[in-house]
DNA sequence: TACGGTACTAACAAAAATGTAAGTAATGGC
DNA sequence: GCCATTACTTACATTTTTGTTAGTACCGTA
């Protein structure tokens, strides 16, 4: 998000492994409130202050930041209404709609692992 | 991976986050070389220099924290020979191996994703 | 006794991501 | 004129992530 060095170990490598289409894809949505943003935009449009509320100790700078990078990543819509105080409804693309049933998906194998793990850690205990 | 201090908002917002177990899941698979390292390991045992050498710029440290990573995630297993020179093994669990199937299909999103992006930015040119 | 090979570890430095706090523009209603 | 509302922006601080460099243990072999 913000400017960077070329030719940096760090910019080589990511250039390196975001030749992988997976890293790729988890790149796009691999900020901590991108997919959240997503789930929430699933089924309906949203105002940026409706999102907001939606995540109670998100700042509103963050929220702007994810919400730019969705939309230059093409998964977010944004609409401007020519209002005072403004209007700003965002909305997923056909992208971002098409990456919802992965997406489900994931969550599950999400719970799974969770409770998977957790169990572990309950027999780890001597 | 490293020591983290309790209560600070980050910390807050990340335990906020993977409440929702999708964005729990990629948290366990969002370190910089992870799924590089999974999809290698998708069919095949390999050891620690054979993974090295899968990389050209990964060094050894980054190597050895995402494998702990993994390993502690419960995602690969990591077996010692008591040999020298030491040889370790680092292999895929089985709930690493039923990601594997969604991890195609990102995939595949992803490489859809990619050229309509590019697309988008060819037509953006005046 | 020195050396090679493997799989690391430790101390430090750079870069990125996230959070804090304050401020802005525009305009209709009081 | 002043205030409230909304969706931001800016400068700065903190925290995490990633990279750099040098070193370690082990033991069979030369």
């Amino acid at each position: 998000m913000a400017a960077r060095k070329e030719n940096s170990t760090y910019t080589l490598n990511e250039k390196f492994i975001t030749e992988c289409d997976l890293t790729y894809a988890v790149n796009k949505i691999g900020g901590r409130w991108k997919i959240l943003i997503i789930d929430k935009l699933a089924n309906q449009k949203l105002r940026f202050g409706e999102l907001k509320k939606e995540f109670p100790n998100i700042t509103e700078r963050m929220l702007t930041l994810q919400l730019r990078a969705l939309e230059q990543d093409g998964l977010v819509k944004r609409t401007v209404y020519a209002e005072v105080p403004p209007r700003v409804e965002y909305e997923l693309t056909q992208m971002a709609l098409e990456f919802v049933p992965i997406f489900r998906q994931l969550s599950e194998w999400g719970g799974k692992h969770r409770n998977l793990t957790q169990k572990l850690k309950i027999r780890d205990k001597p």
